[in-house]
DNA sequence: AATGTAGTCAACCGCTGGCGG
DNA sequence: TCCGCCAGCGGTTGACTACAT
């Protein structure tokens, strides 16, 4: 299948930018005349510099009779969000069913008023699904730090038993050697003072040494990984790099 | 008044699928 | 069935304008 010779492989001189109103003129003489059947001949008959795309694209978006022009009614623009969420992108769909508006006109409203006017009113454009609330953001924003804190625990209980400290001034602690074990307690205390997101929960994260099953999905309790002190964490769990990280351990503690 | 920034929209680019030889 | 041509489509660009600083 192959693909169409653009203008500039046949002919290098072809104009391209804003029509002039002579260009115009010729444009729709010429259709009114011979009609378009073949866009591809028509500028050199038309005695037009063009490409032949770039006429189609004139006569289809401006010049063909009927077109409505100017501002979108609400009644349309209820129209093309309510197509929108039944189509998609398929502009070309959506303006077949709003009279006298191309698709390109469509497009253009919808990407420069009505993505934003639904984003204010707190609707996906993509999904038309609601918005999760500033208060229900808030609160997965929090379950994000808190994954993230147990995302570091979990990654130093991973490693060797004794890790240096973050150095100064990251942590407000002696910066020495300490033991990791009083970690596993708190991890899991965490975990059970801090239920997550059910999302957020059914994460395939390799903890389930204990009591802590909460975090691991229901009847898939075989294939969890087990977390043990000397091994490694599992792939989701890697490449985290602590130093990256903006928590200290005073943080951690606190 | 000059400059920067954001919004708008006409036009272009490149891909896709239909059609005919 | 394969291949090339073509129109149509959707995403992107860039010129222009309005507004803010």
């Amino acid at each position: 299948m192959g693909r169409s010779p653009c203008c500039k492989e046949t002919k290098t001189d072809v104009k391209k930018g804003p029509w002039t109103p002579e260009e115009d003129r010729k444009l729709i003489e010429y259709v009114q005349l011979h009609g378009h059947r073949s866009w591809r001949s028509l500028p050199e008959n038309a005695g037009l510099n063009r490409c032949g795309k770039s006429c189609r694209l004139r006569w289809n978006n401006y010049l063909r009779p009927g077109i409505k022009r100017g501002q979108f009614s609400d009644e349309e623009e209820r129209q093309i969000v309510h197509l929108h969420s039944l189509l998609g992108n398929k502009w070309s769909k959506i303006s077949s069913f709003l009279p006298g508006r191309t698709d390109n006109e469509i497009k253009n409203h919808w990407n420069t008023r009505l993505k934003k006017k639904l984003l204010r009113m707190g609707i996906d454009p993509v999904t038309h699904d609601q918005l999760p609330s500033l208060a229900n953001l808030n609160a997965l924003l929090m379950q994000a730090a808190n994954l993230q804190m147990l995302q570091n625990l979990v990654q130093l209980m991973s490693t060797p038993n004794k890790v240096p400290l973050l150095p100064e001034p990251c942590s407000g602690i002696n910066p020495h050697l300490i033991d990791l074990l009083p970690l596993n307690s708190l991890l899991e205390e965490l975990l059970v003072t801090s239920p997550l997101d059910p999302i957020v929960s059914s994460y395939d994260m390799p903890i389930s040494c204990s009591d802590t099953h909460q975090m691991v999905p229901e009847g898939n309790l075989e294939g969890t990984e087990c977390l043990q002190r000397d091994s490694v964490a599992a792939a989701p769990w890697q490449g985290l790099n602590l130093a990256e990280q903006e928590f200290s351990w005073k943080d951690i503690l606190e």
